[in-house]
DNA sequence: AGCACGCCGACT
DNA sequence: GTCGGCGTGCTC
């Protein structure tokens, strides 16, 4: 018997064609069945759906309905709960079905020929199959060897009062979870914990743990494995994020999907792994801007853990020590209307309780043009010569942003983008980074050929290289040899996306950090993520004044964050009896925003940003989406934002019902965007705005018919592309 | 997005 | 005379 199915297939955001086809098949096969379908000339991976939520376009002839080709054998039916958040994701961030179906499923899916989807799955069959999950437990197995900052994870390091507080809670309601602790308060524990906890009380039960970035997952898959790989065998734990080859992808992918995984580590993507009987998600760093993707689907994978706990009937628990304004407001108390359960955890553990000691130095009473400060100079000499180190942080990587020729006013501008190329020294290129435009830096000026250009401003390589002219006389401290007859010379270090551009550079730097090879670290935030630096004591923040007074009005928020997980990296060994220090260096020694970081105090800044956000009628006060415009020429790209924003002003009031939910939307003028030209191609966009998020989503669907219909017309000619941003990070 | 068809310039 | 540039058009 022919049965009539849909199909969801990949098909790009603005093609004609919709994402959900028909298909006849003689077999009847399940929503959730992974499929083989002839597309033109083609044939693709597709995903059998629902028909009643698939909500299929129009009528289509049935004479050219063609066959589904076959379904993938040996895999079985994604569950219901995925297919939900699919949904529910494709509505939100307003993209088709299927694009957000597709790219959640590991690329090999699609790649492989049925042959070699056959061979790999009977290869890797004791991970991919139906097989029973939760294999016996490999006694003797070797423990990873655990890093060297990290404690012997077999041993079960004992609770803190707090951490047992917070596991209880955890343990005896529902969630969602904000696991508000400050870094080193033993949050990690807490979560390894409550996956120990779920594993042991339920035997098929699977967990999921995010974190922000790549980076961030050795380590957290080194604890993982030191503590359940014993328990559980090897391929109970399985990482799933960017940086993996396609085959290691979809191995993960594969024993996740079968329930042999129990644990997934991964990245925001890892929010859609297949994972039939997940009860737990950890996002860790919640706060993190990472867990906002910025292509394809815009989703927050911190926002769909949240939905997907709800429909996997899976707890869910955010942490950070800075947590999002979101998430804070969402954790207010329930009689205020809160919705997440806040839990505490202020103190850090062990003999490293001590919150390091904030010091703001006012750059008002030092040398003008001074980068370092005399006391903060002072105070990294004094770190040295006790065999302590100290990390520098300028969130600003090459070396210097700028290239300018005194005579005539050049500045290095890209051709391509309205933006400036910056000076990388090390290479004497000129590197734009936006586009990726790279030119050796010219001997002259090119417009009127002074030899005279100079760097304007600085960025890591140049903090690097002027603090290791301004300590070029310190000598660290017992290391006189013949070699070295007044010892030493200090060792500066630097890292950021430049010198960790190869694949192990960042971990093979970080041990030289941790093996006492560097007495001062100089980079960018990427340094302040996560890891541990045992015998740092000092933290400095050469020039963070720029946030306080950006248009973006999360800069702020973001500003603190990064200040505080700084402050976390240092003062961690327990031997470094003193305290450590993080220091500011400010042109507004009074600003609020130091002050609450003096104090440690986050509550206290998050509420004052939150009032603020509520009198300006901000996020999470209100709800906001972006379309944004790609065009030869800024007037193409504002005029068809404008045309489709006239279009919703004008002929949506008439369809009937929809007056309410349009008084409830702002639609504000396009603008250039901060960067308006990249690559040659100029952009622009236009915020919309509502108090009620329902509103802004009903609004939005019923819009993209309208953003379609103006890309068909007159005023689309010439809009190269076109995207919404839903709750967009950056405005 | 793929992958076709289709109509005009430099090569075996 | 073909090989190949990428402009428009279609895919259940």
């Amino acid at each position: 018997m022919t049965h009539w199915l849909c199909v969801l297939v990949q098909t790009p955001a603005h093609a004609t064609l919709g994402s959900v086809l028909s298909y006849r098949s003689e077999s009847l096969l399940t929503p959730g069945t992974l499929v083989r379908v002839p597309l033109g000339k083609r044939e693709t991976l597709g995903v059998v759906w629902d028909a009643e939520s698939a909500h299929a376009t129009g009528e289509f002839d049935p004479e050219k309905i063609r066959s589904v080709a076959g379904s993938l054998e040996g895999i079985a039916p994604l569950s219901l709960a995925w297919q939900q958040l699919v949904t529910f994701a494709s509505q939100y961030y307003q993209r088709s079905i299927g694009e957000v179906a597709l790219a959640a499923l590991p690329p090999q899916l699609r790649e492989l020929s049925p042959e070699q989807m056959q061979r790999r799955l009977k290869r890797g069959g004791r991970s991919a199959g139906h097989s029973a999950p939760c294999p016996p437990p490999a006694l003797g197995a070797p423990p990873l060897p655990a890093q060297s900052t990290q404690p012997p994870s077999h041993l079960h390091p004992s609770l803190s009062p707090e951490q047992a507080t917070v596991l209880q809670q955890i343990h005896s309601q529902s969630g969602p979870f904000l696991l508000f602790g400050a870094t080193g308060s033993g949050k990690t524990e807490v979560y390894l914990h409550c996956v120990q906890t779920l594993l042991a009380n339920e035997p098929h039960a699977q967990a999921l743990v995010m974190v922000p970035e790549i980076n961030l997952t050795p380590q957290l898959e080194a604890r993982f494995k030191a503590r359940f790989v014993p328990l559980y065998g090897e391929d109970a734990v399985v990482s799933l994020h960017s940086g993996m080859t396609n085959p290691q992808r979809l191995t993960s992918w594969l024993a996740a999907h079968s329930g042999v995984a129990r644990i997934v580590l991964g990245t925001r993507m890892a929010v859609f792994a297949s994972m039939p009987q997940l009860r737990l998600i950890v996002v860790d760093e919640e706060h993190d801007p990472s867990y906002k993707s910025s292509e394809g689907a815009r989703y927050s994978a911190r926002d769909l853990a949240v939905y997907r706990g709800r429909l996997d009937g899976a707890k869910v628990l955010l942490g950070s020590a800075t947590p999002s304004l979101e998430s804070w407001h969402h954790s207010r108390p329930a009689a205020e209307g809160g919705r997440y359960l806040r839990l505490h955890m202020p103190s850090r553990i062990g003999a490293s309780a001590a919150l390091p000691l904030v010091r703001r130095v006012d750059m008002n009473h030092q040398p003008r043009n001074a980068v370092f400060s005399i006391p903060l100079l002072e105070a990294l000499k004094e770190r040295v010569a006790r065999g302590e180190q100290s990390m520098v942080f300028l969130n600003r990587r090459g070396y210097a942003p700028v290239l300018q020729c005194a005579e005539c006013g050049w500045k290095s501008e890209c051709p391509h983008c309205s933006a400036f190329r910056v000076f990388h020294k090390i290479d004497r290129t000129l590197r734009c980074h936006h586009c990726g435009f790279t030119e050796r830096v010219p001997r002259a000026c090119p417009t009127c050929g002074n030899p005279d250009i100079a760097p304007l401003g600085r960025g890591t390589e140049r903090l690097e290289e002027h603090l290791a002219e301004l300590l070029a006389d310190v000598r660290r401290p017992d290391t006189v040899s013949v070699d070295f007859p007044e010892g030493e010379p200090v060792r500066v270090a630097r890292i950021d996306a430049d010198t960790t551009r190869l694949k192990g550079e960042l971990q093979s730097q970080l041990a030289a950090v941790h093996a006492g090879d560097v007495d001062v670290l100089v980079g960018t935030q990427m340094i302040a993520k996560g890891h541990d630096f045992r015998r740092i004591t000092l933290v400095a923040a050469v020039n963070p004044d720029g946030a306080l007074f950006s248009s973006d009005f999360r800069a702020p928020e973001r500003l603190f964050s990064l200040l505080m997980q700084a402050a976390g990296r240092s003062g961690r060994d327990a031997c470094l009896g003193a305290r450590s220090e993080v220091w500011i260096q400010t042109f507004q020694p009074a600003h609020p925003l130091y002050a609450a970081l003096k104090r440690h105090d986050y509550p206290n800044f998050a509420n004052a940003q939150l009032k603020e956000r509520e009198q300006a009628g901000l996020p999470p006060f209100t709800a906001q989406a972006l379309v944004r415009a790609e065009a030869r020429t800024q007037d193409v790209a504002q005029a068809f934002l404008n045309a489709a924003s006239a279009s919703a002003q004008n002929d949506m009031p008439q369809w009937a019902g929809w007056e309410p939910v349009l008084a409830q939307i702002t639609l504000y003028p396009a603008v250039p965007m901060s960067v308006q030209r990249v690559a040659n191609v100029e952009r622009a966009q236009m915020l919309v705005e509502s108090p009620s998020r329902g509103a802004l989503q009903q609004f939005l669907s019923a819009w993209q018919v309208v953003l379609h219909a103006t890309r068909q017309g007159p005023v689309g000619k010439g809009v190269i592309r076109w995207a919404i941003d839903v709750d967009p990070l950056a405005i």
